[in-house]
DNA sequence: GATATTTGCTTGACGAAGCAAACACTGTCT
DNA sequence: AGACAGTGTTTGCTTCGTCAAGCAAATATC
């Protein structure tokens, strides 16, 4: 931190309180529940899934490494390794930036692609039944963008 | 996942969709946002900063290390290696449990609680500018119960 | 066009966390 | 007392992620 103002120091209120003390459990069990819950056959974790789905839904089920390391939350080097995983699993695979030889892209097989849909129902229940079935009759769109915001200073 | 209900499968609906897509924030980035931001001399990470902070609160400013690793949402073996790596910089020692000798309390020395409280300014800051101030106006209390729920399946 | 810098990605070294097996005591059953 | 099931904690190993350094292609500068 360089500058600490005086406003950021204003201790918390008992509901800021809750609120903190509980973030621990959205922070750290939340993904290692999904996770879990994402077992079967050919278990993708969490990560993978992640980064198979933004594959999917990309044109041409492509993506430039930078690109999909931001949309994961990964470092680079962490979508590398995510990739290699991957790559080995046959789920995807790597081919040379057309535009721009330094660039790789990563693309989504056909195997990559029945992995994913083969996963997303246990995906889907875990989300629901871990995460958003607890927030039932909450203005879910403006906590959203919450979320969104979360980690940032703006 | 064992069985996987109907209903947990319905799709969801672009709102749910938002808060889903959004949650990698608050899973991935937030955690490390906060921990960057507890720079300084002798930063505390995160996972050290959160025993520390239990530790301060219990009775005689010692836990039994099973109590302080479910507080700490960490496994058995990750409270272990925490404790050792707190106990190496003095910040807390280990002592025998009287009424039982199997286990063992981790006890606040007083240079951990020096080190904590250098810390919380700091700490406090990240908190309410990285997560808190972006739900300014919600009901934090609903969304404590909520959060204090992720993760469960109740 | 040759050299310097930047950009995109990968690799090496390492830390933090998990699981499962080992270990250390407790308490009971005979 | 002695074996043994049960509990609390630690240890060995593996996995995943980060940072720092490196390589190769692209871009800028002369």
């Amino acid at each position: 931190m360089s500058g600490t103002p005086a406003e950021a120091l204003r201790p918390l209120d008992p509901d800021e309180e809750s609120l903190v003390r509980a973030l621990g459990r959205v922070m750290y069990v939340l993904p290692r529940a999904i996770d879990a819950d994402m077992a079967g056959e050919r278990k993708l974790p969490l990560t993978e899934y992640t980064a198979l789905m933004h594959l999917s839904e990309a044109p041409d089920r492509r993506m430039r490494m930078s690109d999909l390391a931001t949309a994961c939350h990964l470092s680079l080097s962490g979508m590398t390794r995510t990739i290699v995983r991957l790559e080995t699993q046959g789920l995807v695979k790597r081919v040379r930036c057309e535009e721009d030889a330094r660039g790789w892209n990563a693309v989504l097989t056909d195997e990559g692609f029945a992995s994913l849909e083969a996963s997303w129902p246990s995906h889907l229940a875990a989300v629901r039944r871990r995460f958003l079935d607890h927030f039932q009759g909450m203005d879910l769109a403006a906590l959203a963008r919450a979320f969104e915001r979360a980690g940032t200073t703006d």
